[in-house]
DNA sequence: CGGCATCCTTCTGGATACTG
DNA sequence: CAGTATCCAGAAGGATGCCG
């Protein structure tokens, strides 16, 4: 046991870390919000909610509000009219995206996998 | 519009993607447990329930099956006494190493930034 | 040891209607 | 347009006990 501990404190903090980022990324929608603002830039709350199929206006509102929360995305309200609200990545936001793509990926490959089989 | 419809299509593709993927990494242990996995290597049921922290038994048996189902764990019966079960990634499951890496690396920074400011 | 069954509570999230 | 408010169903998930 003594001599495992330096390996037992290395795992306690990768499941820390794990979950430190799942705690900002859960949520059945949070992701494809983030891949639509990774894909297309700059986006409207109207927009996204073509852009993620089945989201609710009530859910996006929330996961937006939680994502602006932890300063991946940035709300900026342009003084149209009627008024329209613009949602995109913040720098902060970028840093998600390689994560993004591997996701986006990996979920190409699967589909081939599993439909293709 | 028209011009637009190979974007289009493209961003279709792209949320179905995501969307599978997150269909079958969804969940609020799943990752926590291919973390596990992809560190330890063979891991048996019970030593899963320590790995990952908070977890109870019932929600553990059921995401191993919720993955087992998907391929990317598998499931050996080992004939000991009294009887333990060892779970390990399949070759398909080694396949989000690359995901659980990067998810892991974010969570490093993301604490950095969060505790450490 | 590795589960499954049961009960019960909390959270998630959909539908609808309403507001500035 | 971009939300909020309310209501409600179902899923998630914890605690406990039982079983081979």
């Amino acid at each position: 046991m003594e001599d495992n501990n330096s390996c037992n404190n290395d795992w306690e903090k990768r499941i820390m870390a794990i979950h430190d980022t799942m705690d900002v990324l859960s949520g059945k929608w949070k992701i494809s919000i983030l891949a639509s603002l990774c894909y297309h830039g700059k986006r409207r709350f109207s927009d996204l909610l073509n852009d993620v199929k089945g989201i609710s206006n009530k859910m996006l509102s929330k996961e937006l509000k939680d994502l602006e929360i932890n300063r991946l995305v940035k709300r900026t309200v342009l003084d149209t009219h009627p008024i329209t609200v613009q949602y995109e990545l913040t720098e902060y936001g970028k840093t998600l995206r390689t994560i993004i793509k591997h996701l986006l990926d990996w979920g190409f490959e699967h589909r081939k996998k599993i439909i293709g089989k």
